[in-house]
DNA sequence: TCCTTATGTACAA
DNA sequence: TGTACCTAAGGAC
């Protein structure tokens, strides 16, 4: 379930299991066993998240770099660790928890060089401290690209996925198929300001919940529902069910090989 | 049991 | 723009 709330919350979770503890390091599915078999006994002493890339930091600049991709996952659990299954690609284990690393695009140990060029190449995470909204606008508003698409690009904002870049628009009532440059800064500053809030709340609770308390099902006199991504969303996978607030069919097309929703209805600010 | 789909990205043409 | 890569869950049979 990978968009940058995600990736926080586990450089969160692996630093609380596993900070300054010796660690029992192995790669059952074969594919990092050397760096695996470099590692092992040493001490985890700092992890970081920038945007969907996930930093494991070893002695002094040992580092491994994780991307979940589409399908990675990863599980955290109590000691003793199972026998790993053999899609395993990396373990880590101390005398209280284990975590098992699956399916990602890429785990590899890197250079203090690499791991700069990886932050030198991703725009501002809205999850980071030192995130500057203002070199985001620089891009968007000399952009002709549609807005939806921006919001994706890594190198303009980082962390945000499909979910939150959907939800995001619907919030703000944004025609997903605006010009970048047609975007105001005070829509630009509302936008990213809406994604901290968004993004925090999701590191915090471990999943995308966006819809306002004012269009709960409760507030809206409807049956409770999750959505099927396990939070609770305007738009997101909800094609040609109703809005939760207009009542019109949301909408999907394709836009650069991903799935957007939209309601055409709600969504049809210009200038705000 | 098979097929589709998924919260992602890189590279080729 | 298309394709390759990685895994697992859910739905259609």
């Amino acid at each position: 379930m990978p968009e940058g709330h995600t990736i926080h919350r586990l450089a969160q979770d692996y630093a609380a299991a596993f900070l300054g503890t010796p660690l029992q390091i192995t790669s059952p599915q074969g594919k990092f066993t050397d760096a695996a078999a470099l590692l092992t006994g040493t001490e985890l002493t700092h992890t970081e998240a920038h945007g969907k890339h996930l930093f494991l930091g070893f002695r002094d600049s040992d580092c491994v770099h994780i991307h979940l991709g589409l399908f990675g996952k990863v599980t955290l659990g109590p000691a003793p660790a199972p026998p790993p299954t053999g899609t395993v690609r990396l373990r880590l284990a101390n005398s209280t928890s284990y975590v098992d690393l699956r399916g990602p695009t890429t785990c590899a140990l890197i250079t203090p060089a690499e791991k700069q060029a990886i932050h030198d190449r991703l725009g501002p995470d809205p999850l980071r401290e030192d995130a500057d909204p203002h070199s985001a606008y620089q891009k968007i508003s000399r952009s002709r690209t549609t807005i939806a698409s921006l919001l994706m690009d890594q190198k303009v904002i980082s962390g945000v996925g499909n979910v939150y870049r959907a939800e995001v628009l619907f919030r703000h009532r944004v025609d997903p198929y605006r010009a970048g440059s047609s975007i105001t800064p005070a829509e630009w500053d509302a936008i990213w300001q809406d994604l901290v809030d968004l993004m925090r709340e999701g590191v915090r609770n471990n999943r995308i919940d966006t819809v306002r308390p004012e269009h709960t099902p409760e507030a809206m006199g409807r049956p409770p529902r999750v959505d099927d991504h396990g939070g609770e969303v305007y738009v997101y996978r909800r094609a040609n069910r109703p809005c939760h607030i207009c009542g019109g069919e949301i909408r999907t097309a394709d836009l650069a090989a991903r799935n957007l929703f939209w309601c055409p209805t709600c969504q049809k600010n210009q200038i705000s």
